[in-house]
DNA sequence: AATACAATAT
DNA sequence: TATATTGTAT
């Protein structure tokens, strides 16, 4: 019997299709309207460029990246000529939906938690989490639903009674009613400041950082060694609900040039005003429970 | 004008 | 249900 299986095993993954055939049917995922809505012109480049040099094993989707392809991000205006008749479809379009991975959403969180609740606002939320292609609106609308399970969290545990502060993610999420509804948001610990909205003014956390410094310093060198390979970070987007004219997922990278993030860098910054993007913080396995430990120290300031 | 926010739509 | 879109107030 266990012969057999082997056998079975084996020869299954012999027949296996080699890389080479399966590259093409990534070409075959990226639909026109797809490709469109990116503002891609020539969908054939993506097919090729897609394919990043070391990708995991991808189980069934393809990673795929932009190169420097000229998606809705980086160089915003678009070529300094200006091409007024321009019209750009990716404005138009409508863009897929996104899906909000626990990744992004603990970008998410972090970038609230170093905010303060006052000015956790759309806008500056998705300048901090500097996640390429994320909209204002993206986040508005992750927020909104956000809000309703700080402020769900918040009754709940003022009704514990008196147990000290045992805010710890896990038994709040113990006592959430509808564990399936807040997944996502369990996912992620909250801050606890976030629980207390009668704190009186605590400046305790400073707003940012003074951009202008660190822009002379290149990049803030969060970690310096630097020489982490580690695996691509998946902040990608997927492109779900595939109806019969399927759209199909498809991953979605954040900035544009930096090919992979390694652990700890902090990507480019372009701002204006005076935000500093959160150094990515690779956490480790998913956090599963029995890890009571706090993995949220990457910050400058580290006040957390 | 821009944008935050809540309500509503998909 | 999750996310998008719309409407309104600031």
């Amino acid at each position: 019997m266990r012969e057999e299986d082997s056998n079975w095993f084996a020869k299954w993954e012999d027949e296996l299709p080699s890389p080479d055939e399966l590259i093409p049917l990534s070409q075959s995922l990226i639909t026109t309207d797809l490709a469109l809505a990116f503002d891609i012109r020539n969908p054939h480049q993506i097919a090729v460029a897609p394919l990043p040099s070391q990708f995991p094993q991808s189980t069934a989707n393809s990673s795929a990246e932009f190169d420097s392809t000229e998606l809705g991000g980086g160089g915003e205006g678009g070529s300094g000529g200006g091409s007024g008749a321009g019209d750009e479809p990716a404005r138009t379009l409508k863009r897929p939906r996104l899906v909000w991975t626990p990744q992004l959403h603990k970008r998410f969180v972090d970038a609230v938690a170093h905010l303060g609740i006052k000015n956790a606002v759309p806008k500056t939320i998705m300048q901090l989490m500097s996640v390429d292609g994320l909209t204002r609106e993206n986040v508005a609308s992750h927020l909104q639903k956000y809000r309703l399970y700080l402020k769900r969290m918040q009754g709940i545990s003022s009704n514990g009674g008196g147990v000290g502060v045992n805010n710890s993610p896990a038994a709040l999420a113990a006592v959430s009613v509808d564990p399936a509804t807040d997944h996502l948001f369990a996912s992620s610990p909250v801050p606890a400041h976030f629980l207390h909205p009668s704190r009186p003014n605590s400046d305790h956390f400073l707003p940012f950082l003074p951009v202008a410094a660190m822009q002379n310093h290149h990049q803030m060198a969060v970690v310096g060694p630097g020489a982490h390979h580690h695996q691509l970070q998946q902040q990608f987007r997927h492109f779900g609900t595939s109806p019969p004219n399927g759209q199909f997922e498809h991953p979605f990278m954040r900035q544009s040039q930096q090919q992979v993030q390694r652990t700890g860098t902090p990507v480019h910054i372009r701002n204006g005003s005076s935000v500093v993007p959160l150094p990515c913080v690779e956490d480790l396995e998913s956090a599963t429970a029995t890890n009571g430990r706090k993995v949220l120290t990457l910050f400058p300031n580290g006040d957390d």
